[in-house]
DNA sequence: AATTGAGCAGTTGTCCTACAACCTGACGAC
DNA sequence: GTCGTCAGGTTGTAGGACAACTGCTCAATT
């Protein structure tokens, strides 16, 4: 975004094409900051712009850049202290970002700098069980799509996932198309657009879970089972990933 | 907070006694707002009063209720629709906080309606291994408390913890009361505040965990293995915390 | 020389007012 | 009944102002 865009209302902005909602300016330019701070732009540790520079550099007032700010700080990615500006959080390491964020597993993959993939299992459509019926809102009649992964990083499996998504308005050819890419972004082009998850962790010991020969000695698991929504509240995918202990760090940033 | 408090500076507030930096007006209002979200004034799914309502009933201005509505929203407990009000999340259940947030695990125990113990096993002042200097940014010559504690729930232990404290400006008088009441509160009184953590999660299975007859039989644990931070980004404290499996609802609120 | 304190410039926190963008429900045209 | 329009309420963004805080300089003091 360039500073032209000063002083335009919204309805003369760049993509306009959008039929739902808009992304907010707070959030774009929380996204844009955060790809800033990702890439390495500014050292952990050192201090950003001020919230002046910030205005002029995007085109913004500062209450914009300000609730951008307050995003990344929730995120744990900067420290704003009172007087003094805001800072690139510095943990030693460098870790990015944590499970409490909401982003999927192979995007995660790829900020820790290793070559995600994915390996499909099973593609099924097929009745929804109690559980699911129960956890998704659906009713007696209504059909799943049921998928199994396995996805590696850097060609090494580090979690086997079982993901049940609502079929009733899914054609034969958006099933089909689950095979490819990103399981989000085929969610993403029929409507279903998670903005939270409820998740439970459980420690598992198994050998039951997973397929194929690179499956683990111990069994031993990290699971998260969890329940995705889109804006309104409704569940749009059930699914139980199993992490293989060990081969995934598993991070949570806790903020106050 | 009533409404007469309008206009005021911050110079004439309540509680001016602090001497470090006081809390920011935005941050008490969303605890104030969390706190009536959490006892249950308003149900889960119902909206809550408008911004200007909320500026009415606090006395603050409009920027001031946002910042504190944002928070609440990024701690997943509402959600902001543009143009039509806040909601109280509903997620079918009652899950009020998650791990993503930063909270002693009694307090997170007593918001799940469950009375929370703590039964100390261990108290000891001794020098720091190699990995606690690492962790803690430790001289080789520093000591550390060492405490180990089983948190239990309704009277049955759901969780072992070691955690391990630098002891360098620490009185034996400190030290012993470590004994009673939350650990949180000790560590407040002697400047120990953390405001944040990196956790890392691992599926442990041992029998070499805990302590006690009440020790589970299958020993399969969720290890939560974490450093805590201050404001300055000092670490304060490095802690092992076994989950027993099946005894605590581990959830995760994950958001985008 | 070391310490203290006042002052100053820069930055974030809060306030005010105004308007844009959006959602919901009511109401009438068809 | 369905659809479009409109009005009113709500959140999002803008701009300007001042309060509160931090870190620094530098003179006064010890």
């Amino acid at each position: 975004m360039t500073p032209a865009n000063k002083n335009q209302t919204n309805k003369h902005r760049a993509n306009p094409s959008r039929t739902s909602t808009r992304t907010p300016l707070g959030r774009e330019i929380a996204e844009e900051l955060r790809r800033r701070i990702v890439e390495g732009e500014f050292a952990p540790g050192s201090r950003l712009p001020s919230e002046s520079d910030l205005c002029q550099q995007y085109g913004v007032s500062r209450v914009t850049v300000r609730t951008a700010a307050k995003a990344l700080e929730s995120q744990g990615l900067v420290d704003i202290r009172h007087g003094s500006g805001m800072f690139v959080m510095d943990f030693g390491g460098q870790i990015r970002s944590g499970v409490q964020e909401l982003r999927s597993i192979t995007e995660t993959i790829a900020e820790m700098g290793l070559t995600p993939g994915v390996e499909y299992h099973r593609i099924e459509r097929r009745r929804a069980s109690d559980e699911e019926r129960t956890r998704l809102h659906l009713e007696p009649e209504d059909d799943v799509l049921d998928l199994q992964r396995a996805i590696t990083a850097d060609g090494e499996i580090v979690a086997y996932s079982y993901d049940v998504l609502p079929a009733t308005n899914m054609t034969p050819e958006i099933e089909s198309s689950f095979g490819e890419g990103s399981m989000f972004t085929t969610m993403d082009r029929i409507g279903l657009v998670p903005v939270r998850a409820l998740a439970e962790l459980h420690a598992v010991n198994s050998t039951k879970v997973g397929w194929g020969d690179m499956r683990p000695e111990s069994g031993l698991y990290l699971l998260l089972d969890q329940v995705h929504f889109d804006r309104s509240g409704t569940p749009v995918a059930y699914s139980k990933t199993y992490f293989v202990e060990g081969r995934f760090q598993f991070v949570i940033l806790r903020t106050r």
